[in-house]
DNA sequence: ACCCTCACG
DNA sequence: ACGTACGTGAGGGTC
């Protein structure tokens, strides 16, 4: 194989890194965001060419042959931010400091640099790759070279690459061609003018079929079109000029030797320094990391198909400190698994005849009690190798999860970005696109053995980094004694399921459908014609122009027919409280009763997920089906729970805790009338409302008490007039003044409520009792909207999240408890600040004791925690 | 894919 | 002036 040569269009790539990319300030107000673009997509791209020589082109201040053609030509350096301008030296400094050979020339554009360095290497045999954002540079194209052209789409960062084939492919041109196409049709961005009426579709068909404009000239009179006619017997100069200005000249007396394009060692200690002086941690970790870096580049592999060749991988992890597992499955049955192994070994074992998945999961069980299992995610694990809560392991998912809560995901290409200084691993899009590993599996393996590969590797070599960052972070100690036990607990719930009278759901769906239906006719009839009672979009013009009832527009699409403002209209309107009878049904019926029966396992329980890295507070999520919202607040959804059952011979024990939210405020303001109003108080929102409103506890009226409690709430939430006003539907003085009175009685919240917002301000994060962190970025937003959006969560998210530390801490108790003294009884849900468990009869009073008492005790704040205990033979009648 | 609506804490 | 309460997930409609 030949040399390969990488030549990178730098002008072109820092402004797409400036444009495309958030800005970065270092701490000395340095901008530096486009600096970070560039060198991320360029250790990207040498790690996926692995080049022999590489050079950086930049473009001069100096005017180019092209303005000396045509003084109106703008070519690529016009009107660069001076955010940007700042950027170029820096970026200079750190490719030498790099030791990458760099070249510009007066007179000339980069893009002249590049393909006069391209063809001298084509002709010497290389291969050569062009980085660049600028289409224009297709034209270079050929068999040997390629341009390659970065898009970022949705945050993603994707390389079209285009070898002269690609070129014709995607454009019907050949690359010498690209010029007489931009001759025609001009290009606005350089300011090179076309021919007017020939725009991109007219200039393909006339190239494509003529070859060049000279041709297109000569054939003047075919063709179509009696503007485009005209323009090519009267502007035909322009073209002429504008081929001059777009062609690339290969031919520029630019001098730089073999040598100095060679590549070398990057990770010099002038660039170390830099990155550091930049504060690009990403990068840093690159210097500080080659060995993970080598570990995946350089890594083994060995496929196993038999049960002895199974065996023996197993015998060898277990003698290991640590080991990366990935399974994929589908459903119970094991497809594959992959075991990374320290010294840079993988293995890959596809289930076959030679290997049932059941020896792999097995194996993987084999290694309790042995090595560091880890894994990007170890519930999924345990879904076919029941490791204990004993058994050391890692979960790179959740220990990502607690450095970032905000991220959406946790795979393992995102883990290798950040923590393993962006190592190249082939991302699960590469692999298997948008497929599902299961339907990949049958199409092709190889595909899928990479992905469990890459799984095992990075969840094996992130382990230190992102130990090391949890303790920078203070999140060593929740990461091990609060959300590892956790895995275990949720895992329990998720194998234990709720048990669920499938016929009486179904039955309670019917009894919905009949309404439904008449409620339909009813509202068809009221509003004059048929119509999509579940479209908005159709009910908004149907009420507000059809019956021309007043309530005009409300969202950005059209008009609102959400609850609260059908709610008003109901008084004057029958087909409004149809409306909102018919949406409760409907809901009721397609989310609940529909939709609960559909996910009904063979064992007759629901059996949901319970996530661990959704929320940014903290808190668990549940889905599939999300059992966290299942009616409670009016009667008719309520009875749904009655379909909710314990197995025979068991019951339901339903704890939850009273105002734990409020109460932890009480606790973390050290509010000394909030505390002591807990402890006097029966009815906290009727003191509350004493206090705030100056009148005798026995005298509150239940309107006093309701705005009490919307205050309480509204405090939790992140208060705010307007938001107080729309829960209460008062003006938003009133809700101000409320709001007032509230910090009157209650000094100490205001000052707590103000010191979480400045301090989540300095910090970048807001955190809770236990040192979870959550960042928010919005807070330096120079969006008002935004950054009040900022404020709240600060002030909300440690409350919430400390509140959802505790339930987590309970939790673990509890499941810890139920297990050492061998009860019969199982936690099966977790509604936030509400545990359910299936007990025997027989065990049911013990369990119960625990129940409540780990719950209470979980957290010993300045306010006891107060739980409300139910037993019942249904969720509905434990509750 | 995105919006709207609505169920829960 | 900005036009919102905090945190979720699911179903249905629309483009």
């Amino acid at each position: 194989m030949g040399e390969k040569l990488l030549l990178i269009d730098g002008h072109s790539m820092i402004n797409r890194a400036f444009y495309g990319l958030p800005d970065l300030t270092n701490s000395e107000g340095l901008h530096t965001g486009a600096v970070y673009g560039f060198l991320a997509i360029m250790f990207r791209v040498l790690e996926e060419e692995k080049p022999d020589s590489l050079v950086v082109a930049f473009d001069t201040h100096a005017p180019t042959f092209r303005h000396e053609m045509f003084s109106d030509y703008k070519g690529t350096r016009h009107k660069m931010p001076e955010e940007l301008v700042m950027q170029v030296p820096l970026l200079k400094e750190m490719l030498g400091a790099m030791g990458i050979a760099m070249v510009s020339m007066e007179g000339y554009e980069a893009d002249d640099l590049l393909g006069t360095l391209a063809k001298r290497a084509e002709k010497e045999g290389m291969d050569v790759t062009i980085l660049s954002g600028d289409r224009d540079l297709l034209q270079l194209a050929s068999d040997h070279v390629m341009i390659r052209l970065p898009r970022t789409v949705k945050g993603q960062t994707t390389i079209e690459n285009f070898h002269a084939q690609e070129v014709l492919d995607k454009y019907q041109v050949t690359p010498p061609q690209i010029v007489e196409l931009k001759a025609l049709m001009g290009d606005s961005s350089d300011n090179i003018p076309g021919l007017p009426g020939v725009g991109e579709k007219t200039a393909t068909k006339l190239i494509a079929a003529y070859g060049d404009i000279d041709n297109v000239k000569a054939h003047e009179g075919e063709i179509k079109g009696k503007k485009v006619q005209e323009a090519l017997r009267d502007h035909f100069d322009l073209a002429e000029l504008s081929r001059k200005l777009a062609r690339i000249n290969t031919d520029v007396p630019v001098e730089i030797s073999a040598e100095e394009m060679k590549t070398g060692n990057y990770y010099t200690k002038e660039a170390y320094e830099m990155c550091r002086r930049l504060e690009f941690r990403n990068l840093l970790s690159r210097f500080e990391e080659t060995e993970i870096r080598e570990a995946i580049q350089e890594a083994e592999y060995f496929t196993i198909t038999d049960e002895e060749g199974c065996g023996s991988v197993f015998r060898k992890a277990a003698e290991k400190e640590a080991v990366g597992i990935s399974v994929i499955a589908s459903g119970s049955e094991i497809l594959c698994a992959a075991a990374a192994l320290p010294g840079h070994e993988v293995y890959v074992m596809p289930a076959g005849p030679d290997l049932p998945g059941k020896c792999i999961a097995e194996g993987i069980l084999s290694l309790s009690g042995g090595p560091v299992i880890c894994s990007m995610d170890v519930k999924a694990l345990l879904k076919h190798a029941a490791l204990s809560s004993d058994d050391k392991i890692f979960d790179a998912g959740v220990a990502a999860y607690l450095l970032n809560p905000l991220k959406s995901s946790f795979s393992y290409e995102d883990v290798a970005q950040e923590y393993l200084g962006g190592i190249l691993v082939p991302s699960r899009e590469e692999l298997i696109g948008k497929k599902t590993p299961e339907k990949a599996y049958a199409e092709d393996e190889e595909s899928v053995f990479r992905l469990a590969s890459a799984s095992a590797g990075v969840s094996l070599l992130s382990r230190e980094p992102l130990l090391a960052r949890l303790s920078e972070t203070g999140m060593r100690k929740i990461y091990e004694e609060m959300e590892l036990p956790l895995i275990f607990t949720l895992d329990g719930m998720e194998k234990a399921g709720i048990r669920v009278k499938g016929e009486e759901l179904t039955s309670y769906g019917e009894k919905l459908k009949v309404r439904i239906s008449e409620l339909e006719q009813q509202i068809w009839q009221e509003a004059g014609e048929e119509f999509n009672i579940n479209s908005p979009k159709q009910m908004g013009v149907i009420l507000f122009e059809k019956l021309s009832i007043p309530g005009g527009k409300k969202t950005k699409t059209g008009y609102s027919t959400a609850a609260d403002i059908l709610e008003k209209l109901a008084p004057d309107y029958p087909i409004v409280r149809d409306i909102l009878e018919y949406r409760q049904l409907a809901k009721l019926k397609s989310t609940y009763a529909d939709g609960l029966t559909s996910v009904i396992q063979e064992d007759g329980r629901i059996h949901s997920t319970f996530n661990q890295t959704i929320t940014a507070t903290g808190r668990i999520s549940s889905t599939e089906p999300n059992l966290q919202n299942i009616p409670v607040r009016m009667e008719l959804g309520r009875e749904i729970r009655k379909v909710f059952i314990p197995k025979d011979g068991y019951v339901f024990l339903d704890a939850d805790y009273s105002q734990i939210e409020l109460r932890v405020l009480a606790h973390m303001s050290g509010d000394e009338n909030l505390i002591a109003a807990y402890r006097e108080a029966q009815d906290i929102h009727q003191l509350t409302a004493s206090q705030v409103f100056h009148v005798p506890f026995d005298e509150v009226t239940p309107l006093m008490r309701r705005n009490a409690k919307a205050v309480n709430f509204g405090i939790v939430y992140g208060i705010s007039s307007f938001g107080l006003s729309q829960d209460l539907s008062i003006t938003r003085k009133e809700a101000a003044d409320y709001i007032e009175k509230y910090f009157e009685t209650y000094p100490k919240i205001r000052e707590f409520l103000d010191s979480l917002v400045a301090d989540a301000k300095e910090k970048g994060y807001a955190e809770t009792m236990y040192g979870r962190r959550r960042p928010v970025p919005e807070l330096k937003s120079g969006n008002f909207m935004q950054r009040s959006f900022g404020e709240r969560a600060a002030m909300n998210s440690p409350i919430q999240g400390t509140a959802a530390d505790i339930i987590k801490i309970a939790m673990n108790r509890v499941y810890r408890r139920l297990a050492e003294e061998r009860l019969d009884a199982a936690l099966v849900l977790q509604v936030h600040d509400e545990l359910l468990i299936e007990a025997s009869v027989s065990d049911a009073e013990r369990a119960a004791v625990i129940l409540v008492e780990e719950m209470k005790n979980a957290a010993h704040l300045s306010v006891e925690l107060e739980v409300d205990m139910h037993q019942g033979n249904s969720w509905y009648e434990a509750k």
